[in-house]
RNA sequence: UGGGGCGUAGUGCAAUGGCAGCACACCAGACUUUGGAUCUGUGGAUCUUGGUUCGAAUCCGAGCGCCCCAGCCA
C-alpha cells in the first residue's frame, strides 16, 4: 500500500485499526447501488470511498446491484450505472454481483431462522403491522401470529414462495423485540410477497427479501470486510449485526459516513426524477443535472470530480458543500488540459479600414500559453473580423480596458487596432465598427514599446465557423432548494435562466472538425465541450464552466 | 416526551490533553498578449455553561441546537 497524499479520515483509521488488531486481515469493500435511477455526484462520493479505500489498502471492491425490489428496478439502470462508474475511473474487474444472485441462499437462511425460532410468518395486513409497531415514544404490540409453531411457519413460508398468496397477504418477520426503543428492531419484515417480474430472475420468485435482510448477508457471502454506507443506516446497524449473529455466519463491519450535499443542487432521486418527467430539463443527462451522465455531457472531467470528492473529505457531519469548490476543481483540471481557442459568442463586426481587401494571413497562436507541449496553430486573419459585443463600449466606464472610440487594444496574437467609427442602425443599435490597425504590431507586440490595456479575442469573418453555444448556469437560484419555505417546493427555486442558447456564434475554423466530448477553453470566457447533438453540419458547444471574471465583479460592485 | 447521530472561520475538512491549521469562498496587492492562470498578503472559528488539569476543541457533568428512525423502499 503506497502512501498517498489523500488525507486520512475516521474510516481509514478504523480500517487501519482492524488490520492492526487482526479483526480482518485484508480490505474488501463493495459499492451497492439499487438499479432504480441514475448515479449522481452524491453517489460519486460513495464510489470514491468504496473503491478508493479498497485500492488504498491493496484490497478489492465489488460492484453489487441491490436489486431486491423488482417493482422499482430496471435493466436500463444497471447499464447506465456501470458506464458511469467506469467513466469515473473505477473497475470492479469480474466482480459484478447482484443481490438477486443470492435469493436462494437468502431463502435457505430464512428457513434456518424460522427453525431457530427467530423468524415467523405474520398474517397482519400492512395497516395492522403499522399499528402494532407502536410509535417513537410508545412500544409496539406483539402480533397474534408471533408465536406460531416452527412447522406452521415453515409450511406458510414455503407456500408464500410457491405463490399461494396474493401480494400483501403475509410477510416473514424477524422475531426480535416489539418494545425496542430502536424501531428497526420491532420485528422487521424480512420478506414480502410481490408477484412482479424481476429484471434478472424473471418470474422465479414472488417473495423478495427486504434491504435489511439482504444487505448484510450479501456482504457476508462476498466476504466483505468493511461495508461502508450512508449515515441513515446507522440506526439499522444493530439489525445488520443481529441477522449475521443469528445466522452465525461471517460478519463484516458496517461503518457509516455522511452523504454529500451541494449548494444550489438537489440530489434526491425522487426530485431528480420529477425534473426529468416534468420536462424541466431535457433528460437525465441534461448538462444542468447533478447526475454523472449530466456532468459528463456538461464537460466535467472525471478527474475533477474525484479531486472534488477528495477535497470534501469524509466525516459524519451532515454538511452542504459549496458548489464553488466543484467548479474550482473543474477549472483547475481543465486549465491544465484544455487547449485554448478563440470563439466569439455575441459577434460584432469590425472592419479594419487600412487592411488590404484581398489580403489574408495566418497568425501563429499558442494552444496553451502555460504548456509549450500543446504546440501552436495558425489562425487566419483578414480585413473583416468579429469581436465580442461586450468588448466594445461607446461610452467606456472607468477601468474599462476594452475597445471604445479612439481607444487602442490588442487582438490576441494579432495586431493593435484603434476604433475610428461606430455604425448604427436606425434604432441606434451598434451594427459595426471601423478600426485601423498598426502593421508594425503583428503578433501583438509594439516595436515602440507602447502598451495597451486590453487584449480581445476575435475570429476572421470570412473564415469563421458557425456554432450553437449553450450557456448553462445553476439550475436553482436558492442555495438549499430542498428546504423550501412554507408553501413552496424546490420547483419554485428553479433558475429561469439556467439555459441560454446562442446561435450564430463565430468560432475559429480549427473547431469545424471537433468531435463530441472534446473540451476547449474559449479564451477569456470559459471552458466548453462539444455536445452530443453535434453533426457534420451542426456544431454545438456546452459551456462547462465560466472562467473567473474579475471585470464582471468590478462592474457588479459599481452597479450595486 | 423514545432511540440513534452530529455541533471548529461563510462553506467543507484537520488538530486524537500541549502555539486551533488546510482548502474553497471573500478582501487587498503583484504580475500578465486570456480582466484567465500564477504569486503575495489581510480578515475571520472551537454551541452554551460548570468541572478535572500546569494546560481542554479534545476528558467529565448539565443544558441548547440540528439531522435521522414509526415502508410489505433502499
Amino acid at each position: 500500500m503506497s502512501e498517498t497524499s489523500v488525507p486520512s479520515n475516521f474510516i481509514r483509521e478504523a480500517i487501519e485499526e482492524d488490520l492492526r488488531t487482526g479483526r480482518y486481515d485484508r480490505v474488501h469493500t463493495r459499492f451497492p447501488p439499487e438499479p432504480n435511477g441514475y448515479l449522481h455526484i452524491g453517489h460519486a462520493k460513495a464510489i470514491c470511498i468504496d473503491f478508493g479505500l479498497a485500492e488504498a489498502f491493496g484490497g478489492k471492491c465489488n460492484l453489487r446491484f441491490d436489486d431486491t425490489n423488482p417493482v422499482k428496478e430496471d435493466i436500463e439502470y444497471v447499464e447506465a450505472i456501470k458506464e458511469d462508474i467506469h467513466w469515473l475511473g473505477f473497475d470492479w474487474e469480474e466482480r459484478e454481483y447482484y443481490a438477486s444472485d443470492y435469493f436462494e441462499q437468502l431463502y435457505q437462511w430464512a428457513i434456518e431462522l424460522i427453525k431457530k425460532g427467530k423468524a415467523y410468518v405474520d398474517d397482519l395486513s400492512p395497516e395492522e403491522v403499522r399499528e402494532y409497531r407502536g410509535t417513537l415514544t410508545e412500544p409496539g404490540k406483539e402480533s397474534p401470529y408471533r408465536n406460531r409453531s416452527v412447522e406452521e411457519n415453515l409450511d406458510l413460508f414455503q407456500r408464500m414462495r410457491a405463490g399461494e398468496f396474493p401480494d400483501g397477504a403475509r410477510v416473514l418477520r424477524a422475531k426480535i423485540d416489539m418494545s425496542s426503543s430502536n424501531i428497526n428492531l420491532r420485528d422487521p419484515v424480512m420478506y414480502r410477497i410481490l408477484h412482479s417480474e424481476h429484471h434478472r430472475t424473471g418470474n422465479k420468485w414472488c417473495i423478495y427479501p427486504m434491504y435489511d435482510y439482504a444487505h448484510g448477508q450479501s456482504d457476508s457471502i462476498e466476504g466483505i470486510t468493511h461495508s461502508l454506507c450512508d449515515i441513515a443506516y446507522e440506526i439499522h446497524r444493530p439489525l445488520y449485526d443481529w441477522f449475521l449473529d443469528a445466522l452465525e455466519i461471517y460478519h463484516p463491519r458496517q461503518i457509516e459516513f455522511a452523504r454529500l450535499n451541494l449548494t444550489y443542487t438537489i440530489l434526491s432521486k425522487r426530485y431528480l426524477k420529477q425534473l426529468v418527467e416534468g420536462g424541466y430539463v431535457s433528460g437525465w443527462d441534461d448538462p444542468r443535472m447533478p447526475t454523472l451522465c449530466g456532468m459528463r455531457r456538461r464537460g466535467y472531467p472525471p478527474e475533477a470530480i474525484r479531486d472534488f470528492i477528495e477535497r470534501v473529505g469524509v466525516a459524519k457531519n451532515e454538511s452542504i458543500v459549496d458548489v464553488a469548490l466543484l467548479e474550482h476543481c473543474v477549472r483547475d483540471h481543465l486549465n491544465k488540459t484544455a487547449p485554448r481557442v478563440m470563439a466569439v459568442l455575441n459577434p460584432l463586426k469590425v472592419i479594419i479600414d487600412n487592411y488590404p481587401e484581398e489580403k489574408e494571413e495566418q497568425l501563429e497562436a499558442l494552444n496553451n500559453p502555460e504548456d509549450a507541449s500543446f504546440g501552436t496553430r495558425l489562425v487566419p486573419f483578414s480585413r473583416e473580423i468579429y469581436i465580442e459585443q461586450d468588448d466594445f463600449r461607446e461610452i467606456p466606464p472607468p477601468k474599462y480596458f476594452r475597445l471604445a472610440p479612439g481607444k487602442e487594444v490588442r487582438l490576441r496574437y494579432g495586431y493593435f487596432i484603434k476604433c475610428v467609427d461606430v455604425v448604427k442602425d436606425p434604432q441606434g443599435n451598434i451594427v459595426e465598427l471601423h478600426c485601423t490597425y498598426d502593421p508594425e504590431t503583428r503578433g501583438g507586440y509594439a516595436p515602440d514599446g507602447r502598451k495597451v490595456q486590453g487584449t480581445l479575442h476575435w475570429v476572421s469573418a470570412a473564415h469563421a465557423t458557425d456554432a450553437e453555444v449553450r450557456l448553462y448556469d445553476r439550475l436553482f437560484n436558492h442555495p438549499d432548494p430542498d428546504s423550501a419555505e412554507e408553501g413552496k417546493t424546490f420547483l419554485d427555486y428553479l433558475n429561469p435562466n439556467s439555459l441560454k442558447v446562442l446561435t450564430g456564434c463565430k468560432v475559429e475554423p480549427c473547431l469545424a472538425k471537433a468531435k463530441p466530448g472534446q473540451r476547449f477553453q474559449f479564451e477569456r470566457q470559459g471552458y466548453f465541450c462539444v455536445d452530443l447533438d453535434t453533426t457534420d453540419n451542426r456544431l454545438v458547444f456546452n459551456r462547462t464552466v465560466e472562467l473567473r471574471d474579475s471585470w464582471a465583479k468590478i462592474e457588479q460592485k459599481k452597479t450595486g
